[in-house]
This record gives structure tokens, sequence and C-alpha cells, in this order.
DNA sequence: ACCTGAACACCGTTCAAGT
DNA sequence: ACCTGAACACCGTTCAAGT
């Protein structure tokens, strides 16, 4: 698909659309320029370097995440973004490494993180808590996205870590990054933080 | 320094080494092997493949942490190994990317992780719950090493986030990948954890 | 002034050729 | 049989040369 102009945008998303396709390994900055049918040089143009284009190609996956807004309680919406966030960034496979390993904070990334400030803010934390708080959750998605992304590729080694334990049942298979997995942690740190509120 | 015979633990401790004095961009085969006074193919014959090679590396620099073992409580003991987890990948730059993109789970991330299991059985979670909690907290771990590896380089983005909100004082900044902003976050999982096991 | 593409300085890994 | 290093198939990015 040859593209009339070249744009911030137009490359962002055919990058996106690229790495859906194609996967991670297709990310590079020759790859997505032989997509656009452009120099590779050319992408320089529009963005200082590769991370800047991983940035904004993140930030435009994220504007498919809403967030429920004020009316449902704190942690039905924090519970509700992080959820969408991981879900979101996983149906990107050629992305979701770049989510996982920096927090994508553009335009979209700062929507979502307004919107989890103000719900633990609403939970009654106090603003230094709020902000550490917040940076506790996005870690906590980032890690487990990345853990989700690298699970199905290679790793048996987590069965024989929780297998070498006694004392523990040994047929307790963990699913290391799966669904069930990340909400569990999330529950702990939301549990963690009404503790810390105080409620 | 020439090594009469190369061995996998030869190897990675010279790697260990090369990365504490220059950094994660000389973790390269090509770089090792020139510190090793060897040809590049030559780490092929002990490791498969890069990836493998870093994981001993990781493996043997968290040799140096200990686990309090079973008589502090468990909360100390889960909060003693992960802070020096932490504190020991961060003093070893070469490789404190890799673990934070790959919990190490050789002999010594093993070992740990026994630990971790240990103490959240002692806490009174069940099977199922010792391994999803143990698993997120590893992942926390993971994600707070991921921010303080990146938050020296390039992260004012963090600040442009939090000023972005109102309702928030503008001038709470916060420190991303700080030792009090990993502390914070561990005590919500393990405030969180003391919940669901009913403390 | 703008844009291109050749070139630089690397990668991890394969594999054929040497000893 | 063992080991080496040339070669393959890539990278991100710089920069000089072209239009």
């Amino acid at each position: 698909v040859p593209v009339r102009r070249l744009t911030p945008a137009t490359i962002a998303t055919t990058a996106l659309h690229l790495g859906d396709r194609e996967g991670a390994q297709a990310m590079s900055m020759r790859r997505i320029a032989a997509e656009l049918g452009c120099d590779p040089m050319a992408i320089y143009r529009h963005f200082p370097n590769r991370e800047a284009l991983l940035d904004a190609v993140a930030d435009l996956a994220l504007a498919d995440v809403d967030d429920p807004g004020p009316d449902s309680g704190w942690d039905t919406r924090v519970a509700a973004i992080l959820t969408e966030v991981r879900a979101t960034a996983l149906r990107h496979p050629g992305i979701a490494a770049h989510v996982a390993a920096r927090p994508p904070l553009g335009a979209n990334g700062a929507r979502l993180g307004a919107g989890i400030h103000h719900a633990l803010a609403a939970a009654g934390l106090p603003p230094e808590g709020v902000v550490f708080a917040a940076q506790a959750l996005i870690a906590y998605v980032a890690a487990a996205l990345a853990m989700a992304v690298n699970a199905g590729t290679r790793d048996a080694r987590w069965h024989q870590v929780s297998r070498s334990m006694d004392g523990l049942p040994g047929d307790v298979m963990p699913v290391v990054g799966s669904a069930e997995q990340f909400g569990y942690g999330l529950r702990l740190l939301l549990n963690g933080i009404a503790v810390e509120a105080g409620r």
C-alpha cells in the first residue's frame, strides 16, 4: 500500500499493522520502510530514532483502551484500565514487548495514567501515595505483560522451580503470564492499596 | 587475563566482570570472546546461544543474595530476598536489564524462588495462592528493576504525566525506580497477601 | 534546501574449510 | 574429531554526495 505523503501518523499506523501481521522481529527500521515503500532514512525525518517510533506505535495501540471514568468505584476503574491495557498490548504482538519494557507515556498513556491517579486519589491515598502506587501498578502490568509475551516461547523453567519445592503439591502448574495470574497479582495490589488508604 | 581452558564457569565469570566494567552494551558474544581471548564461536561449545549465556551470568550474580530462612517472619523473609535481588542486579549493570526481562531460574534463582514459596506458604496462603503470589512478586521486582535501569537515562516523561493531572499538587516529583518507590510497591503486595491469607 | 542511499560499525549464528 | 574464522543475513544510524 503506497502512501502519498509520509507523516508520523501514517508511519506509526503502517508499523502497527506490520507488527500485527509479522510480529516483533518485523519491527526494524528497514522492514517498516520497505512496508512504507520508502527509504529507511525517510523515517528519521519524522522520528529521532527507533525508540521514539516504537513509543508512538505503542501509544497508537492504546487509543483502543477506555477509561470507565470516575462513576465506577476506584478499584473497578483501576482494574478495568490495567486489564484492558494488558489485553490490548497482547493483541499487538509487534509492540507488546516494547510496552512491557517501557510504559507508553504519550497522549494515550498520559490519559490512562491520569485516570489511574484520579482513581487512587479517590481511594483516599495521600498525594505521594498516589504517585508511588500508580508506578507500582504500571510496573506490575508491564511485568505481567513481559511474562505473557515470553511464556509461549520458552518457559518450562518455571515448572521446574515450582516442582523443586517440598511442602507444595507437585502438580500445581503455574500458567505463567495467564490472565488468571495477572488478575491475582492485581487483586493483591488493590488489597494492599485499600489497607494503605485505611479502607 | 588469558584463560587456560574454557568452561561455562570461566565464561560466565569473565562476562560478568566485563559487564561490571563496561555496561550492558559490552555483553555481545564478540566482546565477551575478545575478553576471553578466544574465537566468538568457542563460546557456542558451552552455551547453545547468547540468551543461555546471559541466564548463566545472571544466576552467577544472584549467588550473592542470601535467603534469611524461615526463622524471620514470612514478610521479612520475602522483603529481604526481593530487596537484595534488586540491589544485586543493580550492582551488575551488564546483566540488570536481562534479569528484569527474564527472571533468572538457574540454581540460585530456584533457591531464592523456593525461599519465597516457603515464606508464602508460612503466611497461610493455599498452594495455588502461593504460586500466583510468588509470580506476582517476581514480576514486580523485575518491573521495578527495569524502571531503575531505564530511569537515569531518559525519563522526564514520567514527570510530565504526574504534572498533567489536576487535583494533585504539581510538585510531587516521582523518583522513578528509586529504592523508596520499590519499597512502597512491595509493601502494597505484602499487605495484599496478608489480606488474602486472612491475617 | 531537501532527500537519498552508500557506507560505517556493529550484531548473532551458520557452516565449510582447515588441522 | 575438533576447532576456527570466513561468511551470511541482518541491524540502527551517520554522512557525503546528489538533485
